[in-house]
RNA sequence: GCUCCCUUCGUCUAGCGGUCCAGGACGUUGCCCUCUCAAGGCGAAAACAGGGGUUCGAGUCCCCUAGGGAGCACCA
């Protein structure tokens, strides 16, 4: 048997944090297996339903890199199908037509709260309307099992039995005579065969109903494994208030997708104590069984964490291709200037998204607009114009430009001065790069190079000299 | 309210009855290194929700309580 596993989002918005996870669990797992993993889109709601949200998606899964072997297929594409299905449900007496109002339903609900009882369908159609009112246009409902239990035999949860008294006959249509979700996916996980459900744990208390469905339909159910939520820093359910939680905006805020890929395979997920996962290791070593079943807390620091070791330890020039993109943001046209992976080498310890490298490489490709007040202030005070300038000459004077020879005669003209290291460093940082932070010193002037460095030293002796 | 699920350091987790006075990672923090910022190295503090059982022995099994989450739609 090939295992076939699929990602079923609605597309409601864009595809956030606790999606992709589950879209990553589920794609390991087929990749692991050499199954086939598919992309289903959920688009029944046709209120909601956005074709703005499918291309997000379908974005998000790109960066991501979850490529997906069947599909994109649509739900609203198939609804002949469902139709096939509901009449052999209506036909065979396991599902029936309820003429029951919204309003009716609506108080039946009132009345149960009010008694502290589950709310739920109290059965008015199941045994047939007499005179099916004209006027008032159908919905079909399961017909739900009333004795027995259900059980679910979870892969992350172990077993779980519902009883059938606890579960209603749902609306499998609506009253527009489209179908709905739970009908929907039961009818897609058949046709596809789908052989693992791995999905998020608000769908836990929808198995049941869908079992039910499936033992109508005469069809094996497939293995489900619901995977816990992962929550945000309150605990509460990871939504838009937590900040960044669609995929796009990471890329935007400068994260590499395998960092983000790597976070969230340790959400839920462990193998031993190892942290760090290529996406190799994480196919290769993933397992359902090792899901623990708590939720989680996103927690920002630690992906900062992954992200910067996956900038220091990939290769540069693949962190470059991602640099550009995000120096392109500040207008910057990285072929005007020292090679991106040169920089990228020299700033990737010090920085922990691309988006901070981006604003902190700045320098190399553009004069700075002014100088820091305060680093200003402390660094460039008269007393260094001459050194400033004796520092000017031998630099002019080099006959070779290499970070070598650059430390040498900074080394020198300190000693000249009779001052230690950081008290030219600075300064040449300040003039350099506006500000007093940037790579090793002489790095930082090989890089930004030998006619723009000149200039800018100038430029800092020009600034000094008009002070008292 | 009812049903279902969950509960180890602040956070992510290891642990699958004895090897646990509980291990790793992020974060926090001390020291070292150092031309800035970092990165790095070596340390430190920090947890089995509570209570009952079962057992020679429980973080590990069972029950209860508390807390958290989810579902109970003509949403998915």
């Amino acid at each position: 048997m090939t295992i076939r596993t699929r990602f079923a989002p609605s597309p409601t918005g864009y595809l956030h944090i606790g999606g992709a996870r589950t879209a990553l669990f589920s794609w390991l797992y087929a990749r692991k297996h050499g199954g086939t993993f598919i992309l289903r889109i959920e688009d029944t709601d046709l209120e909601r339903s956005t074709a703005e949200s499918v291309d997000a998606i379908l974005q998000g899964m790109t960066w991501l890199g979850l490529e997906y072997d069947e599909g994109p297929f649509f739900q609203t594409h198939r609804f002949p199908r469902y139709k096939e299905i509901l009449d052999r449900l209506l036909v065979e007496g396991k599902a029936y037509r309820c003429y029951c109002t919204k309003e009716r339903l609506e108080q039946l609900r009132a009345e149960q709260m009010a008694r502290k009882e589950k709310p739920r369908y109290d059965g008015r159609c199941r045994d047939g309307v007499a005179n099916p009112p004209k006027d008032i246009p159908p919905v079909i409902r399961f017909r739900n099992p009333q004795e027995g239990a259900v059980v679910v035999d979870d892969q992350v949860r172990g077993r779980v039995v519902f009883q059938n008294t606890e579960l209603d006959d749902l609306i499998i249509a609506r009253s527009d005579s489209t179908p709905t979700y739970n009908f929907t996916v039961v009818v897609d996980d058949m046709d596809m065969n789908i052989t693992h459900v791995i999905r998020g744990d608000d769908h836990l208390n929808n198995t049941p109903r869908q079992l039910n469905m499936l033992l109508a339909l005469g069809v094996p159910p497939p293995v489900y494994a619901h995977v816990p939520m992962i929550l945000g820093a309150d605990g509460a359910r990871l939504s838009k208030r937590h900040g960044a939680v669609s995929v796009m905006q990471y890329r935007d805020e400068g994260y590499l997708p395998e960092a983000l890929l790597n976070y969230l395979v340790r959400l839920g997920w462990s193998h031993g104590d190892q942290e760090i996962f290529s996406i190799d290791e994480m196919t290769r070593l993933f397992d359902i069984v090792n899901v623990n079943n708590s939720a989680s807390t996103f927690n920002p620091d630690k992906l900062l964490w992954l992200n910067q070791h996956y900038l220091k330890s990939s290769d540069p020039a693949h962190v470059a291709r991602h640099l550009s993109h995000h120096l392109g943001q500040h207008q910057i046209d990285p072929s005007q200037g020292p090679p991106l992976t040169d920089v990228v080498i020299s700033q990737r310890e010090r920085a922990k998204t691309l988006a901070e490298m981006a604003a902190g490489s700045v320098f190399f490709y553009k004069e700075p607009d002014g100088y820091d007040e305060k680093d200003a202030n402390a660094h460039l005070k008269p007393a260094i114009a001459p050194v400033l300038a004796d520092l000017h000459a031998r630099l002019e004077a080099l006959p070779l430009w290499t970070t070598e020879a650059i430390h040498e005669v900074i080394a020198a003209t300190a000693t000249a001065h009779d001052l230690k290291l950081g008290k030219i460093a600075q300064p040449v940082r300040v003039a350099l790069c506006g500000r007093a932070v940037s790579p090793p010193i002489d790095q930082t002037l090989f890089l930004v190079g030998r006619a723009r460095a000149l200039q800018r030293i100038d430029r800092a002796l020009l600034y000094l000299g008009g002070k008292p």
